[in-house]
DNA sequence: AGCCAGGAAGTCC
DNA sequence: GGACTTCATGGC
């Protein structure tokens, strides 16, 4: 069990953030986190965070997946005091962290996001692992074991109709299809296309993929590629704006943040009063 | 309490 | 511009 204070984290409010689909909120008020074949438990009391792991797996993974080593304070700080709802929503929702995820495990949750909530996508990717993840035993936590999220290789025996079943209606074709894309290496070459492009190039590349459109391949760009400039435009983002910025968002003063101040906004828009 | 309509981190044709 | 799967959610 390890102790650190932390600041600029809040579990409660990336669970909910819709940036990933693999937490689970735990009946003792801890969080289980599933992410690139690891299972942590973590528990918040103000800025003191209890982790299940070892000091040598949270250096080597954890601190890079909770994006430990960047400031967000400094992000905070250098919002324009006069922009109120940036101002608001950064104070509202500012325990959000981009966290370093899994590029495959991005790619299909965000799949499935299109014209769908939250609470469904979670539970589509919870019979997703449960179907076809590795069931591993996790001492040292309280739940035991845990379920990995499911390459595409080990989809290899998934047809679209098996997606459907479990909730992915009709994006079930989308994933049958990126599945095929993925399998025996495909994903590895994507990757490795990926992570050196620069944005436009790869958002460019994610686009051609069936299913993913500007939206989708923004996010996978931000949470899959931890691209800070990117700031996908969805429906809520659209809305705030068309309402709050008529003359237009100030992009450019924010170069190398846009995507942590996407996160507040998006945060503020779907859960304040 | 139980039903129903509108809507959900969009994309394809 | 319309269709698309399904279902948690809120209004009545």
């Amino acid at each position: 069990m390890l102790e650190y204070r932390l600041p600029d984290l809040d579990l409660e409010q990336i669970a909910r953030s819709g940036q990933c689909f693999c937490w689970r909120a735990l009946e003792w008020g801890g969080y289980g986190v599933t992410a690139a074949g690891r299972y942590l438990e973590v528990k918040q009391q103000g800025d003191l965070f209890c982790f299940t792991c070892a000091e040598e797996e949270f250096y080597a993974f954890w601190r890079g997946y909770f994006d430990l080593d960047a400031d967000y304070g400094a992000v905070k700080r250098a919002i324009d005091p006069e922009d109120a709802l940036l101002t608001r929503a950064a104070a509202f929702g500012g325990g959000i962290r981009l966290l370093r995820q899994d590029l495959w495990e991005v790619m299909v949750c965000f799949l499935l996001s299109q014209n769908n909530n939250i609470t469904r996508i979670t539970r589509s990717v919870r019979l997703l692992c449960r179907r076809w993840g590795e069931h591993r035993s996790a001492p040292g936590t309280r739940a035991g074991s845990y379920f990995t999220f499911p390459g595409p290789d080990d989809l290899a025996g998934a047809a679209q109709e098996d997606f459907a079943a479990i909730g992915f209606g009709y994006r079930a074709k989308y994933m049958a299809a990126l599945c095929a894309q993925m399998r025996d290496g495909g994903l590895a070459r994507l990757e490795a296309e990926l992570r050196p492009a620069d944005g436009a190039q790869a958002e460019r590349r994610l686009m051609e993929l069936y299913g993913v459109g500007k939206k989708v391949a923004d996010c996978i760009c931000l949470f899959g590629l931890h691209k800070r400039d990117f700031f996908p435009v969805d429906t809520h983002i659209r809305h705030v704006l068309e309402a709050r910025y008529p003359l237009g968002f100030p992009f450019e003063r924010y170069q190398g943040s846009l995507g942590i101040l996407q996160q507040y906004l998006f945060y503020y828009d779907l859960y304040h009063g």
